[in-house]
DNA sequence: GTAGGGTTAG
């Protein structure tokens, strides 16, 4: 009889991972609360098909409110779970004393996840003593370590920890050598590539995306090429990665060569792909294809929505733009701070004040996204194309921080463009405070000092912009690079 | 019967 009740329940765990690794989770759901008998193990079935962080910590809740005591599953799925939100990141310290207190501190599984937790806290000692904690460490808890170090910049000690490890990896050599490029040094990643015994797509596809976060796009396609030629094959992490470089530097032709590739691979369905392509043609100058492309996409999510709103908005079709926005908030997907940027980058384009005061005012209200400082950079920018400068300068002086440059630049170019000699100069101080010596503001001012007749301020900024040799930034253009 | 490292889009 107890062994019935037991196949039964096994069974029924069976099922819920079953329909979790098929993504049913209405079905998984179903079925755990119909479940006359719950364990631990149903508990961590249901929990590990979760990736809403909220939903999450409240089964956990409720787990120990049934009385079911957490084991080394439970911990490694909760915190690996409330990773990806930084309020529930918080938490983490005291995960980590529950997971003392139930004796799992040298679960692997757990430490990894307890490391990566205190990466994000961006406490380094954190992290060392979890992974000292584990008396039996394997290479993911050595790998852990490294990227934790590399993370948080700690570049020597993750050589260090990396020289010391007892077993290396594809997966540890891929963690070394993107740490570098996440640190700024490629030159240092690209020799520790270069002794790789064995590259994988995931090596070569980071080793190509170090290349295009650095604008070393010659370099990208070259390392394509090299990987093409080692008989490695791209995915879709590879295929983006490329696009991503079209878009960066427009080169358009192998973009196209690109998508042709990705339409005969049958990759040409995946929702990361799709808006890698949109975004390579609305900076290519195709919005028409780019619209298209979005138009045909089954589902949308919240970054696809703010590439074809980007996209319209960088072809200064602001109506269009916010009639997109219009459908992205009616088909239920949620905008966040990137949507913001992009609509109000769409109101400065098409001098849409009003909309963009609207929208500007209504983001936190309805969405809950605070201001930062980039979208205050699009309202003064607003404002002064508009010629408010007034406002703009309002704005500038009631931020909630310190404007930087790009607001401050923002105000100097309105003055330039509406001869606003007295906010220009108060422009001009912000600047040259942050960024002494800054070419760009000498020449606005000593054009501003001329069309006010202030001759002799003229000559004087003008002597100043000699004295450091600056001179206005030449004019370049990139040749497309076709393979 | 339940869990973990490295690559992706705005």
């Amino acid at each position: 009889m107890i062994e019935a009740i037991a196949r039964r329940l096994s069974d029924q765990n069976s099922l819920i991972s079953g329909y979790i690794r098929r993504n049913q989770m209405q079905r998984a759901h179903q079925l755990f609360d119909e479940m006359p008998l719950r364990n631990v193990v149903s508990w961590n079935a249901i929990m590990s098909g979760q990736t809403d962080p909220h939903q999450l910590h409240q089964l956990f809740l409720q787990m120990k409110r049934a009385g079911e005591s957490p084991n080394q599953y439970t911990f490694s799925t909760l915190i690996s779970g409330l990773l990806n939100r930084l309020q529930y990141v918080s938490l983490v310290p005291q995960l980590h004393g529950l997971v003392i207190h139930s004796g799992l501190r040298s679960d692997v599984f757990v430490a990894s996840a307890l490391m990566r937790g205190y990466t994000r806290l961006g406490d380094r000692e954190g992290l060392r003593r979890v992974f000292d904690d584990v008396p039996i460490k394997d290479v993911s808890t050595w790998n852990a370590l490294v990227v934790g170090y590399m993370d948080l910049g700690f570049t020597v000690d993750a050589r260090i920890a990396f020289d010391k490890m007892p077993e290396v990896n594809i997966i540890s050599w891929t963690t070394l050598f993107n740490g570098y490029i996440k640190n700024r040094d490629i030159d240092q990643a690209r020799s520790i590539f270069n002794k790789m015994t064995q590259k994988n797509v995931v090596s070569w596809t980071a080793m190509i995306k170090g290349y295009v976060r650095y604008e070393k796009y010659v370099d990208a396609i070259d390392t394509f090429v090299a990987m093409l030629e080692s008989g490695t094959h791209p995915n879709h992490f590879t295929f983006s990665t490329l696009l991503d470089a079209c878009a960066g530097s427009s080169m358009f032709l192998f973009g196209k060569q690109l998508h042709s590739c990705i339409l005969k691979s049958g990759m040409c369905r995946e929702v990361v792909l799709l808006t890698s392509l949109i975004d390579m043609y609305t900076k290519c100058g195709e919005i028409e294809v780019g619209l298209h492309i979005f138009e045909s996409m089954e589902k949308k999510n919240t970054v696809s929505w703010n590439s074809i709103i980007g996209g319209c908005a960088r072809h200064g079709l602001a109506k269009r733009a916010l009639c997109e926005f219009e459908k992205m908030t009616e088909s239920g997907v949620e905008p966040d701070d990137v949507t913001y940027v992009n609509l109000l980058s769409a109101c400065v384009h098409g001098g849409l004040v009003e909309e963009g005061e609207r929208h500007f005012r209504s983001m936190g209200v309805r969405y809950g996204i605070q201001a930062a400082m980039k979208h205050y950079t699009c309202m003064v920018d607003l404002y002064g194309k508009a010629g408010a400068v007034d406002k703009a300068e309002r704005l500038v002086k009631e931020m909630p921080f310190e404007p930087d440059v790009g607001v401050w630049g923002a105000l100097l170019a309105a003055c330039g463009l509406h001869s606003c000699y007295e906010v220009g100069e108060f422009a001009a101080n912000g600047i040259e405070k942050l960024a002494r010596r800054n070419p760009g503001v000498y020449s606005m001012l000593t054009k501003l000092h001329g069309e006010k007749g202030a001759w002799s301020r003229a000559i004087e900024t003008r002597n100043k912009m000699i004295e450091i040799s600056a001179k206005k930034q030449k004019a370049g253009s990139r040749i497309e690079l076709v393979i």
